[in-house]
DNA sequence: CGGACAAATGCAACCCGGTTGCGGCAGGCA
DNA sequence: TGCCTGCCGCAACCGGGTTGCATTTGTCCG
């Protein structure tokens, strides 16, 4: 664990360094896909999970992770890539898969952004495709 | 309530007829946006809440209806246009407005579809805009 | 250093949409 | 008419998320 990079990270935007916020970071972190609020439970298992929630909060509104629902019911979180806020544009593709229910990041692919009707204020978009992912196909 | 056409919709898809699935494919006909169970039962208040659910998993068996997870915790159901199942293709954008908190389809404007990575097989595609719609804007 | 106040945390209970088990009812068919 | 199958209502359950509250931890300042 890098501690200093992700004391820094939690100081850029604003959010009190804790060891629970500490070890959340981490895990987002290290994690190669999104992680549930179950997962995270799962891999730190000394923690609370309502701690784990009120921290996912504290994090989604300071912009270090944005959240996802991919439809499988449960929200899926993930680090913030960009230094500042996640913006519209953003937002990339997510892509679950049905066999092995695991939602994937598809980072190089931007979240296409349609010409809506006049009067409607974009605030947020959200693209999920659903699938068998490469790994799961054989 | 146009009966027969409703009948005929049902056996079509190879649906039996029932006096409730009547009433659930009516008060989805009339809606101009999609459904949630929790307004169904509000629509049908003598039905109880289970087979409103069975009914909306037949129909959505049968390809009546398909589902939208909007991302407000609450799954849409809205009836299928076209006379067979709903393809990808035929999958449109929804909109969640955040004050109003409905959900409309814009059914004029068709889901982008992006191109996947190598070993990736699309069966639907999700995507909902968040925002301030028209009416609710001054 | 010590006390006061604020923030973070753990625990348990709660909420709500969705789902299921089961018994009763109804409609079709012999 | 009687049987069989499928539909329906009721109530209980489930799981993810959320909250109230008491406790602990941390910060600030004298």
């Amino acid at each position: 664990m890098d501690k200093q990079r992700y004391i820094e990270r939690l100081e850029k935007k604003g959010v009190r360094v804790t060891s629970i916020r500490m070890l959340v970071l981490d895990a987002l972190m290290r994690a190669s896909r999104t992680m549930s609020l179950a997962d995270l439970e799962t891999e730190l298992e000394t923690v609370d999970k309502s701690s784990i929630f009120r921290t996912l909060e504290v994090f989604e509104a300071n912009h270090l992770v944005h959240s996802i629902d991919d439809g499988t019911g449960s929200m899926k979180y993930e680090i913030c890539e960009g230094e500042d806020s996640c913006t519209v544009a953003d937002m990339h593709t997510h892509f679950y898969c049905e066999k092995c229910h695991k939602t994937y990041c598809l980072k190089e692919i931007n979240a296409p952004l349609v010409d809506l009707p006049e009067g409607f204020t974009v605030h947020s978009v959200n693209y999920i495709i659903k699938g068998i992912c490469s790994s799961c196909r054989e």
